[in-house]
DNA sequence: TTTAAAACCGAGTAATTTACTCGGCTTTCT
DNA sequence: AGAAAGCCGAGTAAATTACTCGGTTTTAAA
């Protein structure tokens, strides 16, 4: 049940957008380099990113890309689902995918599969960009503190 | 974010096992048979199942397998974790695992992998082999009643 | 006491997925 | 014109997954 490194560096990544974002777009070889990440990489994950339409992307020299919206309206949910897809734990209960097994109304294991995505969706879908910035702040407050 | 084979077929044994137990152990072959898995699979699943305290074997002719436990004292969580390990979503919020992540105390994205882990936990242990029992017992009424 | 049914065990393997890299093309600012 | 960026498709080594196989040991039953 592990995250790949696709929704891992993609989580990072859009972080690092929110945190830098300016009027300004922002470099992939700048976020790798911040968050040492491979550009080659993080070039794909972007795309999938754009595709998504969480980022926008200004190509030409002094381009890059900046969010599609405000960090409080964009969820961890929504990263990891746009490059990882559903997750669903297992295959039969993606959402908005009719199953093709026809025992599926009468299935038991159906049924807890259903209640760890559900529970899996809410949790990502209830932390914004936002909300990891404010993280973020508090957590270098303390870290500011503790140096003194 | 898939579980592998490993913990949907170890959910459906037990479940199997849960379902069918009586004063005789059950073989990995009846099991086998009534969920459709591959008899030398489940085998290997078994040895996990049996190595985690989950099960008890019973070896030679009319041998087989029992649970260790009461329906209701085993959860899908003790299940899961015995046969793929952690349910955390990346390697650093692993529990009991000193991570070599010096950032860990300040870093953001951790702190959203551990909200993951823990919901996913709690939902996994919140459901015993007991309560499946009982939710298959409302879905065969209900069919019966569908099938007038 | 033989036989057969079962669990136990370690090794091997084909297929799939992952996590990348690479090279070339296009766009646009300076 | 040149450089800095994004865009795109293809390729690939390593790891993981989902198994299989062959043999050993244990034990109930005929």
């Amino acid at each position: 049940m592990r995250l790949s490194t696709r929704g891992r560096y993609g989580v990072k990544a859009m972080f690092d957008l929110a945190l830098n974002s300016s009027d300004e777009p922002v470099s992939i070889k700048s976020i790798a380099e911040r968050q040492g990440l491979s550009e080659a990489y993080l070039e794909q994950l972007m795309a999938g990113l754009r595709k998504a339409g969480l980022v926008k992307s200004v190509r030409g020299a002094q381009g890059g890309y900046v969010l599609s919206d405000s960090p409080d309206k964009i969820t961890v949910g929504d990263i990891i689902r746009s490059l990882e897809g559903s997750m669903a734990p297992v295959d039969c209960v993606i959402e908005d995918e009719e199953t093709n097994c026809e025992k599926a109304e009468y299935c038991v294991t159906r049924l807890v599969w259903e209640r760890i995505r559900d529970s899996i969706n809410q949790v990502v879908d209830s932390i914004t960009l936002q909300d990891m910035i404010e993280d973020y702040k508090r957590l270098h407050q303390r870290k500011a503190k503790n140096e003194d």
